[in-house]
DNA sequence: CAGTGAGCGAGCTTCCGCTTGACTT
């Protein structure tokens, strides 16, 4: 087998997969998975009296890479560097250029945005050079977020809490929901009244109208009403007017992610966790990008499958431009490889789902505009200066609706039933009332950011990059700045008067409100650490720090002044901000409140940020009495707890008395109030409360856990219970040597294994191969 | 997935963007 002459370089594995099939035997394709070296992972590596110089090191997971690629370089006569063309990728091209020891004359730098074949033959009949301009671009990219994030993170280690984090993306990404919340906070939510009529004509059936005016109050809704009794309702203008809707373009890393979370109920890392495989096994372009741009082959591919299955007339080819900030473009949009394969028939059902959202996406931004007649009628009510108002939209020509609705975060139910057909209707017709309804409404604070929202909001800001929004979101998260809600909400009355046949009854209903289930939401830590790194750094944290920093890119990658420079300019302004903020100030912690005194010992109250978290202390800690400390439970907050309910927090631990000679102790941990008996722990209901716990109520606790106990051991084979058989929340489980072990479904009868059958399940389970785990799961550390 | 339960005197922690595997509690 001769070996080839050529060797290709491109960022991703499959990429190189697909490629090799295009270029035929003269072609080696491999990939550099990404970036072959970077700043060492724990140290600042930045020589800020050199320059800046930074010190690049190869990963360790990358050396046999590495290593593989040098050889199959020193094989080659040419190696075309194929890294992606934004700045990432030049950046990619060059330390592979670097690394490998490639010679002028025998390496090319070559780009293409669709893996198809033209594109690629296209691109190696037209090599360039690396773009140091660009690559210095990003080196100024990589030095700037690596200060910023190693001098401000050990920053919050000394004076908020250890293992704290900030940076350029992150810390941007959760001032914007900190301050939502401060939003919502204060926001006063006031009551209103919309007024809805449902009418009838002469003929057809009744038709639903609002009033133009919402009252502020019941009063003036019911004098609207009572005067509705004997009015005439008469039709005024009719409007009639054509409207378009055009299609969204095909998905973006960002659209996909929204659409997938509010079609599907997929989280942001989900989304790209089962991209991904429908990347792998061939079936979407690559997912994470920021382009809307098809290739010219998926556009007439499109254009064919469209005509073919639903005519001519459906076909409305467009090309869309990005609007995003800082758009790199290297990539496509993300849209199926073949569009006429309208299902998958192998993979999972997540996977399905996701590959037919794509598809019906990029297919619909292919397709003409949707035609809708939109009737509008106004209906005078005498004696009265307020109009009613219908609408009605017919569909005149579905267009692109035929293959996708796009949906909308905000979407507010629309009650005034829009969408439906108008009876015909006459001007100067007179109208009966069927009934006419006030309804009180309130008015909405602006919504919590969901994961897909908050990624909406951070591409408008140019923050972030396709690759990183989803680890950004679970960072974030990791660090507990920010928790999805779990607040269930709260019933809210709310009155309706209806006047029907003359009489106006009234009722109260009620809804569900306040509820942030799954919303994201900031923690006292959170909120804290946005409030010190907005007071000391304010121009890392405004929105548009990295919209301006990335002009400065810009003129890097023009060469208009060196790169170091750019982050000397920047390092003047930004170290001695870090030096103030970690100048010690005596007094009160940041963020810390004083609750007042503590009426026993007449120590100073206090609630702050501690070492494990917030934490209520009494005392200082610089008297001779040692101070006492208390963590708040998880629905408490540092904002707005009271002194009262911070000293309830010192009631525990607490000694009952005893039972069986042995104390018996109630007390709060991590997982909630529990009662502690001889080196046992049995946890307290939430429906009683641990202050008002008796010791008869603490022993039947402690009683209850001793017979669950019991019965928890199905089968033991040894004193020491190295081997036993367990009930376990999810029925019957082995422990063997203190893991865990699934008992197959074939077996029913679990209690009467042997030791043998038992001893097999173990090997087998060891021997299995072992399970991707899902990427979801949380690290608690 | 399978059960937990402290203390504010260890040492370590940390960034953003490219990209995939490796691997038990």
């Amino acid at each position: 087998m001769s070996t080839p002459r050529n060797l290709v370089i491109v960022e991703s594995p499959h990429k190189a997969k697909t490629i090799e099939k295009f270029l035929g035997p003269d072609y080696k394709v491999m990939s550099s998975a990404g970036h072959i070296r970077d700043l060492k992972k724990h140290s600042f590596s930045i020589d800020v009296e050199k320059d800046f110089a930074p010190v690049y090191v190869i990963p360790d997971d990358k050396t046999q890479l590495v290593s593989e690629l040098k050889k199959a370089a020193r094989q080659a006569d040419m190696v075309w560097l194929a890294s992606d063309e934004d700045r990432e990728g030049e950046a990619i091209a060059w330390h592979l250029y670097e690394v490998l020891g490639l010679k002028p004359e025998k390496t090319r730098r070559i780009v293409f945005h669709e893996i198809t074949k033209n594109a690629i033959l296209h691109a190696i009949a037209n090599p360039r050079g690396i773009d140091l301009g660009r690559v210095d671009a990003q080196q100024a990219r990589r030095v700037l977020d690596r200060i910023v994030g190693f001098e401000l993170s050990p920053v919050l280690w000394k004076r908020l809490k250890p293992s704290l984090s900030a940076g350029r993306v992150q810390s941007v990404a959760v001032r914007l929901i900190v301050e939502r919340e401060l939003e919502i906070r204060n926001f006063v939510s006031e009551p209103y009244y919309r007024v809805f009529g449902y009418f009838t004509a002469a003929e057809g059936p009744a038709f639903k109208a609002e009033l133009s005016k919402r009252f502020a109050t019941a009063a003036e809704a019911h004098e609207f009403l009572e005067s509705c009794a004997g009015a005439n309702f008469t039709i005024g203008e009719i409007t009639v007017k054509p409207m378009r809707k055009s299609p969204a373009p095909p998905f973006t890393t960002s659209t996909l992610q929204q659409e997938a979370a509010r079609k599907l109920g997929f989280s942001v890392s989900q989304t790209m966790m089962i991209a991904q495989k429908l990347y792998e096994n061939g079936h979407i372009t690559y997912m994470r990008t920021d382009s809307v741009n098809l290739s010219q082959e998926a556009v007439a591919d499109m254009s064919r499958e469209i005509t073919e299955k639903l005519g001519e007339r459906y076909l409305h080819v467009r090309q869309f431009h990005t609007s995003s900030k800082g758009a790199q473009e290297a990539h496509e949009a993300i849209r199926p490889t073949y569009i006429s394969r309208e299902t998958l028939d192998e993979g999972t059902d997540r996977e399905k789902k996701l590959y037919s959202l794509i598809r019906k996406r990029a297919l619909a931004s292919q397709m003409a505009d949707a035609e809708v007649e939109k009737t509008t009628v106004e209906i005078a009510v005498s004696g009265r200066p307020e109009q009613f108002t219908a609408t009605g939209e017919v569909l005149k020509f579905d267009g692109f609706l035929r293959m996708y609705l796009e949906s909308h975060e905000d979407e507010v139910l629309d009650e005034t039933g829009a969408d439906g057909r108008l009876p015909i209707l006459r001007h100067g017709e007179a109208l009966n009332y069927r009934d006419i309804t006030a309804i009180e409404r309130f008015t909405q604070h602006p919504p919590r950011y969901t994961e897909a929202s908050l990624v909406k909001k951070m591409e408008e800001l140019g923050i972030g990059r396709p690759s990183t929004y989803a680890p950004t979101i679970s960072t974030i998260q990791q660090r507990e700045y920010v928790v999805r809600g779990e607040k269930e909400g709260t019933p809210r009355d709310f009155e309706t008067m209806t006047l029907a046949d003359g009489k106006i009854t009234e009722a109260v209903r009620t809804e569900n409100t306040g509820s942030d289930r799954g919303k994201l939401v900031p923690t006292d830590i959170g909120m804290i650490v946005n409030d010190f790194l907005t007071e000391y750094f304010p121009d890392i944290l405004d929105y548009n720090f990295t919209a301006r920093i990335e002009e400065r890119f810009d003129d890097i990658a023009e060469g208009k002044l060196p790169w170091s420079e750019e982050i000397a300019q920047f390092y003047k302004l930004f170290h001695p901000a870090v030096e103030g903020a970690l100048s010690h100030k005596t007094g009160p912690k940041f963020g810390e409140r004083i609750l007042g005194t503590d009426p026993e010992t007449g120590h100073p109250v206090s609630v702050k940020i501690g070492r494990f978290g917030p934490v209520v202390q009494i005392g200082e800690t610089e008297s001779d009495e040692k101070p006492r400390f208390a963590s708040l439970r998880k629905d408490q907050s540092i904002q707005d707890i009271t002194l009262e309910e911070a000293l309830k927090l010192f009631e525990f631990p607490r000694t009952l008395g005893t039972f069986e000679d042995k104390d018996v102790t109630v007390a709060i941990g991590r997982f909630g109030p529990y009662v502690r008996h001889d080196g046992k722990f049995a946890s307290i209901p939430a429906d009683i409360a641990p202050g008002e716990l008796t010791l008869d109520e603490a022993v039947r606790l402690i009683e209850d856990k001793r017979r669950e106990e019991a019965s928890r051991v199905l089968k033991s084979f040894d004193q020491e219970g190295t081997t036993q058989i367990l009930n376990g929340r999810y029925g019957p489980y082995i422990v063997h040597d203190k893991k865990n072990y699934k008992i197959p479904k074939s077996i029913t009868t679990p209690a009467e294994l042997t030791l043998e059958q038992v001893m097999e399940i173990v090997k087998a389970s060891d021997e299995a191969p072992a399970k991707p785990r899902r990427a979801s799961s949380r690290r608690k550390k």
